[in-house]
DNA sequence: CCAATATCAGGATTACTGATATGT
DNA sequence: CACATATCAGTAATCCTGATATTG
């Protein structure tokens, strides 16, 4: 996992993209997508890594939080996966797993007899804060960046979102 | 999928984060990890929708390109899984898959018993360069970046990589 | 004999499609 | 009856942990 290349093989591929396609090809584009996809390999293993003892990955660590943020600690299975950005039948597996480690409870919603409530048990709040702790000191495996770094990070990422109407902008 | 919430879910998760843990918590960590995360998703949901098509997935057509910017077209499958910087079994499985198709071959190393060489096919080739076609056609999903916007996040995440000790600078 | 190079078997996650039951 | 809300079954991709066969 750890190669260690003696070499950065994104600029490398980047490089020989500018070669074979041309200056006009989107050699950047390329570099910058295999970059953000390396990211995310290098950042969900060390989350996942940091809440295995846990028993958490850090999507049920997330939904966790959603339910933690919400109003009455419950939340419309539709909402968590809309709030999550993730697909419905990933956030009734995800629910069903919490709900079988005992950190949630499944419930009928009582205001639509059609729907089930995620709601977050006091298992489910204390286990839910000893993760944060964990990952609070680890920084999310980002203490290199600067606060300034993190807002730059964060306002090119929202760019692509936005390009892909993740939400309305204002 | 594209739900089109009627706000930022990650922005508003960071200040409730912000609110709950304070300002000295990594609530920008978070936002920005969360931000890699979404694009991640929505990237390669667009990358691998444009290959479908030609039945390859971004993993797949990464390979190709990779043997065709090797110097014979082949290459051991450790290097391949090094420099995908993928698990040797994720190589081994995405190689399998192309050679299944007719876009490699897998022949023994001769410097090596013990190895086998993936070797771009003619017909990878073909493939490989109609996929990049449809890649270049969308400009990778990031059209809304300037080339100065790639080359800053490009350098925050490189960042990241260094911090995960990716590969060795010089 | 020890280490390196794959490969395979099997478990865990996540996304996605299509079908289904229930309720608005 | 059309639509919305889940859930389920099944397929596929990826990562990971052993175990194994072959070779250096």
């Amino acid at each position: 996992m750890t190669t260690h290349l003696p070499f950065d093989p994104i600029a490398r591929a980047a490089e020989q993209w500018r070669t074979r396609w041309g200056e006009d090809s989107p050699h950047r584009a390329m570099a910058t997508v295999t970059s953000i996809m390396r990211v995310q390999q290098i950042l969900i293993a060390e989350l996942d890594g940091a809440l295995a003892p846990l028993d958490l990955t850090f999507a049920r660590y997330e939904a966790l939080v959603l339910l933690t943020f919400s109003r009455a600690g419950e939340l419309p299975m539709s909402k968590v996966g809309e709030r999550l950005m993730i697909h419905p039948t990933s956030a009734t597996h995800i629910v069903q797993r919490l709900a079988a480690q005992g950190y949630v409870d499944r419930v009928p919603n009582p205001r639509d007899g059609r729907g089930t409530l995620a709601r977050i048990t006091d298992s489910g709040r204390e286990v839910m804060e000893k993760a944060t702790a964990r990952l609070h000191a680890i920084e999310f495996d980002l203490a290199g960046l600067t606060p300034e770094q993190h807002e730059q990070m964060f306002a090119l990422l929202r760019e692509v979102r936005i390009g892909a109407g993740d939400f309305d902008t204002d």
